[in-house]
DNA sequence: TATGAATGAGGTTTCATTCAT
DNA sequence: GATGAATGAAACCTCATTCAT
């Protein structure tokens, strides 16, 4: 039980170490970022971040496997709970519009900093990126089966391009002075994306 | 005479130096490029780099620049060769996806190494996407007003995810080991877009 | 107690940076002087150095102003046991010339290295020299007051020409190859000073 | 005569050069001085500069060297002209204000970047002002074999003494802000220089 | 002789990481 | 386990000087 309260403190001890992180990182970028300033925010000593993470850069890997692994669960539950292919790709799309408007500083993490380097992106990063890009994938394959997508369109070129989407209406939004609502623009972008997608009622092109 | 002779070989010179840069960068990244390999693969001394630019990230400015500004004129010279919207559009995108897909290493900077800091971001590449997003959204204003794009979406969001869709599978194919033409991935991609924009036959939704 | 003895150390490491700046900056001169060699003759790392100072000049500033505070204790407190104006001059010359004789090293900093440039000179090294020329003045002023010295010579005049025939003598001595005892001159000099100072018996001129 | 008027040119032009550097190095400091600007000022290319001087430091020994030997004669001149050794001083004194004064410039190069580094000091620049020290200690010399000065005072020691006070204020001045007229100065300096250099009516100490 | 574009050596400093306490 | 002082590698850039024209 000693074990367990020892557990928790370094639990929360690795957590402050993280989202210290995660705020230093947002405001002066990952390259002048400086591990000195992650630590103090964390309240902890130079070398004690050392002690829960290898270095700065698996500072950067576990900020990401850790929110990107929680956020591809929740999309997944999400999915899993609608019937509809066009339902589940709504929910998912709009759960990734809210979840990093929540968070700031996460979002300038996930949009810009994790793309700092060629290296980084696709040893790291980009595997993240492909569950994601495999749970849409996957929705939109079905969605096609079901006949509600059209079949013209190869599903892994549909799945990027409504990522692509949807990253970037968040990488402006993450950039801008005064960002307007995401979630207020996941209206017309799910037009869109479902126009895109969806066989037309007479059939077209 | 001597002078126009020595303006070429100047202009060769930095031509030179900027392609180097293109081609370090694209391969060690913009954060690993050391200046002397630039300067050595551009056939001059270390020093001579910094008579024709200003320091190593002065060299990211020009590379972002010179091809962002040549391919917004192509973008805009297409653009202006078609009256229809939908034509222009699929011209733009078209053009986009193939400059690129000519020069991977260019591709590498613009998809990569551009985006490698907050600071550069906003400050010098943004820009430069602005400029591509004011392109895409008067097009895209035009259709809408010309009645065959869809009134329910705003320009701007639109604008955005168009461009979020082409510069993902640019992306992609920039950090895939057996990257798929690009090309060959533009008539589905247009098929989504223009699915998404055009008004629908019967009216729907 | 293990942050008396931690101090101890660190004040132990800060002297021997600085006495090895000296060492160094008088062999070499200020702009041969490599950093790198002034930790290898402290027996610290090359960034330890900076962990004590700020950077290169630093090290000149800490060199000068706690020599030179030092310094200008002794020449107050000096003067300060004296009643007569006359020993108190001849008291502060005589350390003058003995404290730099006792530490060549430190006299060919003082000497040649503080001047190296005009900027530094005046932001920084001249500083210190007005303090003694301070204490030079006042000290011949009492004795104008006294009526041991005469008193058609300016205070600040008679100031600054003993300190430039102290400042010269040293500078002979720090720069000859085979230098004569310093304090073996004084005697001659303060007879020179004195005969300069002083009001005549029968009064001339 | 074609080489006559060829030899005025060259010579324009090593004088237009020669102060060019006077100015840029009492301006910026020798160390931070650039070439280029000395040949900007002068009006001549980077690489003209290398006809007429050796490099950077050949154009401060040539400052050195030529204002140094037409000061030296005048001094020995002036020297010369007197009968009194005492006169002789006085002049050789007067001069060495006056001549300075005249060009600020020029004094400040001689009494702070002439004095840059410990190597330049005694290899270039002590050696001028040995021969300086020399002139001075023949005056004093004959001042005291003709029984006006003491004898109690080696002339060497002497000589030191009376450059290194003159040096003084010339330097006060020149790093002063709003300097007092150096000419001014002369009449107390020369009072405290002859009163200590002169036998005493009575004879005392 | 003059030009000025090109050269390339060289050093201070930063900061992620280590390790003795 | 935590600390934080010490480490030391590593690279951008400047600028005196050269030399082809």
């Amino acid at each position: 039980m000693g074990g367990a309260l020892r557990n928790d403190a370094r639990e929360a001890r690795r957590s402050a170490i993280l989202r210290a992180a995660v705020e230093v990182f947002a405001e002066r970028g990952y390259e002048d970022a400086r591990m000195r300033e992650v630590a103090e925010r964390a309240g902890v000593a130079d070398g004690t971040t050392y002690l829960y993470f290898q270095g700065k850069e698996a500072l950067l890997v576990a900020i990401l496997e850790e929110n990107a692994k929680a956020f591809l669960e929740r999309a997944r539950r999400d999915a899993g709970r609608q019937k509809d292919p066009g339902a589940k790709l709504r929910k998912v799309i709009e759960r990734h519009l809210v979840s990093l408007e929540n968070d700031r500083a996460l979002a300038h993490v996930f949009q810009i900093e994790l793309r700092h380097s060629r290296r980084f992106l696709r040893q790291v990063a980009r595997g993240q990126v492909a569950e994601y890009l495999r749970l849409l994938q996957r929705i939109i394959a079905e969605g096609t089966a079901s006949g509600r997508f059209r079949g013209d369109i190869p599903a892994d070129v549909a799945a990027r391009a409504v990522f692509g989407a949807v990253d970037e209406l968040i990488t402006s939004w993450v950039l801008a002075d005064r960002p307007r609502s995401l979630a207020g623009q996941a209206a017309p972008l799910l037009k869109l994306i479902f126009g895109g997608l969806e066989r037309r009622a007479g059939g077209s092109r």
